[in-house]
DNA sequence: GCGATCACG
DNA sequence: GACGTACGTGATCGCA
């Protein structure tokens, strides 16, 4: 049993049990076990109301003490003062009797301790515990309905309701009794409580006992003075019934020095034992809490989720169509069911050139097909043999297209796909324009950030318990790879009907979730919409300057030569100067260089940080390397990459945006990588120069000023962040300014530099170390620097405390519209779970600010629609949009991009600092930047 | 296929 | 006091 010493942080909770489950026996409507009739209505409730009560609590007022009091069966010392307690009760009902030990073993396997102790109600037991928690200034809830109970609340020490769900302080106290907690003992001596048979004096309710204690102050002292009283009545029976009032006292009295068996400490909570808890809500047959447990501690990582039940999939059971008849039958059978699974087959993974291959379509489980448009001989080679002599029987393209093109275009039938902007695009070439779409990945994407990847044959195994056929297993792999319009049409149908039908499985067992897990929002307004403006994007392409990239590669080229041969000779032998480890030998084997150090596979570090620091020391070396490993790095992953990158059909470069990759709900770039195109040095930005526009077009380039501190600003609520914002302030100066005492005006730069370098580590969840290592100071100087900040912003240091606080509760964080970001090891030990803080603290930013510029992206279509402008958005950086336009729309253009950015983050939740945008229009990327 | 490195926000 | 560290990505290279 945990153990945990009680402090001033500590939090009790004291649930009083017992007078919970008769009131849920009467509350609740019955309900027995189905297997053998047992009635279990009262331990449902119990184990509905800890469950809820334990949730409602993470991240927030989290228990660190936990405890479920019960009545011990018997008299108490109260029987002995007055015979006639609480013997106006009957017997419990029949129905209730055997729940009671089902209760405790209900809180026992919710980890709580079952308290009972004969001799004592359970009301004496949490008046003990809580005054023993009390004296160590710990926090107190009882969570009881029974007024008894109110004489014992304290500033420190609350009631909940768990009926109403309502906190009861002091306050309600007054507006029950008249009179404080300190009142209400003297208050019920008088009015007496006909529930537990408590005489009281008769003729005075809880209103005239206020109005007397109100005079006379205490009970004592009313007794002692009855004589005094004006109206005859109540004078004589003040008189008369002074004992019996007196023994009223001693019954309502909560006793508060019970001589405990388990101190208060050993109430520490714990987590419940999966397999107990589970197995005692199953062995009660409760499906909708067990279910709902179950799913919490999959969440929380603390069960792993059961592997699903295999689905059967019978791969040989799917249709081929090749005749248009058939077609037709399908579409209309999707039609009128109003929702189908889609997906698409090309001959290359590129959605702007691939040519469409094939289509299948899934209309329920294990119910779907293949339609092969461009499949060719299976024993064609490819090259000029694409469409052989005797190509397989097949539907003509046009004629399929045809046909398909209205379902896919009826609003009344959803098109469901697995990464489905893939197949927008693709549709898109065929002037089809699917609508409306779900997306699988998305779904997946809004529930599980975090848990687990979102391919499909990840989401397969893990939701269907089905391995799917892999493109390899059907195209081969490596150089005898063939195009999907190679594989014979058996074998093709085979594979891509699965994927449909996989698709459409997933969506069952995933769509309903997004309600549940309260995502809903995040998947409709924010991912599902933006797969076709993404697709737009890809599809249009950016143009690049073919020979400026040539000619920087061919100058890259000339000076990597020479600063080769010059690094051989500082070495004083030839090695390859693209190899790290041959690097490392040299410098700190060789040379003998001092600051070395070795990574974790043993081999010398030789990154940047390291070669500049031996270069600062007049190594000549390592300056050599760190300018050849610049020209190498320009050249090969963009002035050649980039060239080839260049579509033949277009003449442009197409990326492609993968909208489930980064956890945080950022976006980002592949094929080729466009949002990391150089631009802080002054070499790299000769590759932006080559980023272009089409004659008589310019770029425009937008991007938000600061997005992550502003939003930190918002949600973490720094007056002084938020003020400094709104005045326009540089936020960086502000903060020097705010901790070392400077004036802003004249500030020395490296002083700003410096308050930089801790706003950016605030964001990425600081620590001394990582801020020492990027200012190049000691990690006990940086220490001290975060210490001052959080001395001057207290409240970011509550905000990181608190949204940690909230993920070790739920395991995962939110974005300010909502979206998840599991944490898994956030309850783990050591490093990783240092890690999983540090995730906590960023990935609420870097998500806010990738669901506002998601949300600008969505509107910009329209946006331009609306406005008569032709221009196209291009690209997207993170906090960046570029966009190309008539060069006569450009000024246009760039007040209604900063218009909509600047109020992307409305109307639903309004930040309260400005979002700032600056905009530029250039011919050149690197001069719209 | 993986680690090291470095380009971006 | 020790753990190990700034957050999020993708592409290329050398080397096993």
């Amino acid at each position: 049993m945990a153990t945990a010493p009680i402090t001033q942080d500590s939090h009790l909770y004291l649930i009083d049990a017992s007078a919970y489950v008769f009131r849920a026996f009467h509350a609740l409507p019955p309900l027995t076990r189905a297997s053998d009739g047992l009635p279990v209505g009262a331990v449902a409730g119990f184990c509905n109301m800890l469950f809820k009560l334990l949730e409602d609590l993470k991240g927030k007022e989290r228990p660190t003490h936990f405890a479920c009091i019960f009545d011990a069966s018997g008299d108490t010392f109260r029987n002995e003062i007055y015979p006639l307690y609480k013997a106006n009760r009957s017997d419990p009902p029949e129905e209730l009797v055997p729940q009671f030990p089902l209760v405790r073993r209900a809180a026992v396997a919710f980890a709580a301790h079952a308290i009972e102790q004969t001799g004592f109600e359970a009301d004496d037991l949490i008046a003990t515990y809580a005054r023993l928690a009390e004296a160590k200034g710990a926090r107190v809830t009882i969570v009881s309905s029974d007024k008894d109970l109110m004489q014992l609340i304290t500033d420190k020490v609350l009631m909940l309701d768990p009926m109403k769900n309502k906190l009861l302080g002091r306050d309600d106290v007054i507006e029950k009794f008249g009179v404080g907690p300190e009142g209400v003992v003297d208050v019920q001596s008088l009015s007496g409580d006909s529930v537990d048979n408590v005489p009281g004096a008769p003729g005075i309710g809880i209103k005239t006992a206020a109005q007397l204690l109100g005079e006379y102050g205490t009970v004592e002292a009313l007794l002692e003075r009855a004589g005094e009283i004006k109206q005859p009545k109540r004078r004589e029976t003040l008189i008369n019934f002074a004992d019996q009032v007196r023994v009223s006292k001693q019954l309502v009295q909560l006793k508060e020095d019970v001589p405990v068996v388990l101190p208060v400490e050993e109430l520490a909570v714990q987590d419940p034992d999966p397999k107990v808890l589970i197995g005692f809500l199953e062995e009660m047959e409760f499906r909708t809490i067990t279910r709902r447990v179950r799913e919490q501690m999959e969440l929380e990582g603390a069960i792993e989720a059961p592997a699903p039940e295999a689905q059967p999939f019978d791969v040989s059971a799917y249709a081929c169509i090749r005749d248009l008849k058939t077609l037709e039958d399908w579409v209309a059978r999707a039609t009128a069911q109003g929702h189908v699974a889609v997906d698409t087959e090309t001959d290359s993974l590129d959605s702007v050139s691939g040519g469409l291959v094939g289509v299948s379509l899934a209309l329920a489980p294990g119910e779907a097909c293949y339609i092969p448009l461009a499949h060719v001989d299976p024993e064609a080679k490819g090259d000029g043999d694409m469409f052989g002599a005797d190509p397989p029987r097949q539907i003509k393209m046009a004629e399929a297209l045809k046909v398909l093109k209205p379902m896919l275009e009826d609003p009344a039938v959803l098109k469901i796909g697995q990464n489905i902007k893939y197949d927008l695009s693709v549709f898109a070439q065929h002037k089809i324009h699917v609508h409306p779409i779900d997306d699988t990945m998305l779904i997946s994407f809004a529930l599980n950030a975090g848990i687990h990847g979102h391919g499909m044959d990840d989401l397969s195994e893990r939701y269907l318990g089905h391995k799917p056929i892999t493109f390899k297993d059907v195209a081969g792999t490596g150089k005898a790879q063939k195009s999907f319009a190679q594989v014979a049409l058996d074998k093709a149908t085979e594979y891509a009907a699965e994927d449909a039908d996989v698709t459409l499985r997933l969506w069952q067992a995933l769509k309903p979730r997004l309600r549940t897990e309260q995502v809903t929002a995040v998947y409709e307004t924010l991912d599902r919409p933006l797969g076709p403006v993404l697709a737009e994007m890809e599809q249009a392409g950016v143009k690049v300057d073919r020979d400026m990239l040539s000619r920087l590669s061919a100058d890259f080229n000339q000076r990597m030569a020479a600063l080769e041969a010059e690094a051989h000779e500082q070495a004083g032998r030839s090695f390859n100067i693209g190899s790290p480890k041959q690097l490392g030998e040299i410098l700190f084997d060789e040379m003998n260089l001092p600051g070395g150090k070795k990574t974790k596979t043993g081999a010398w570090v030789t990154d940047g940080d390291v070669l500049e620091g031996l270069a600062a020391d007049g190594h000549a070396l390592p300056r050599t390397i760190v300018d050849w490993r610049m020209l190498s790095k320009l050249r090969s992953t963009y002035t050649e990459a980039l060239q080839a990158a260049i579509n033949k059909k277009t003449g442009r470069v197409h990326t492609s945006y993968m909208m489930a990759g980064a956890q945080t709900g950022r976006l980002s770039s592949t094929d080729p990588n466009l949002q990391n195109i150089p631009v802080r040095t002054e070499e790299g930005r000769k590759i932006r120069q080559a980023f272009i526009a089409e004659e008589g077009n310019v770029l425009v380039s937008a991007d938000y000023s600061q997005i992550e501190l502003r939003i930190l600003a918002h949600m973490a609520d720094i007056p002084a962040l938020k003020q400094a914002f709104k005045d326009g302030l540089d936020i960086h100066a502000m903060t020097a300014s705010e901790m070392f005492g400077v004036p802003i005006e004249g500030m020395d730069p490296m002083v700003r530099r410096q308050a930089k370098a801790i706003n950016f580590g605030i964001i990425y969840g600081i620590s001394g170390f990582g801020l020492g290592r990027q200012l190049g100071i000691p990690s006990g100087e940086a220490n001290q620097y975060i210490k001052t900040y959080f001395e001057r912003f207290p409240g970011i240091r509550q905000y990181m405390d608190e949204t940690k606080e909230f993920a070790r509760a739920t395991g995962f964080v939110k974005t300010a519209f909502g979206r998840k970001i599991h944490l898994p090891d956030i309850k783990s030990k050591g490093p990783a779970r240092s890690f999983a803080e540090r995730q906590a603290i960023n990935a609420p930013i870097q998500g806010s600010a990738a669901d506002i510029i998601k949300r600008a992206m969505i509107r910009m279509p329209e946006a331009l629609a609306e406005a008569g402008l032709k221009a196209q958005m291009l690209l997207q950086v993170h906090d960046e949009l570029v966009f190309e336009c008539p060069e006569k729309e450009a000024e246009k253009l760039i007040k209604l991009v900063q218009k909509t950015m600047a109020a992307a983050d409305g109307p639903s939740l309004r930040l309260s600092v400005p979002l700032v945008v600056e905009a530029k229009a250039a011919d050149t990327w690197a001069a719209a930047h």
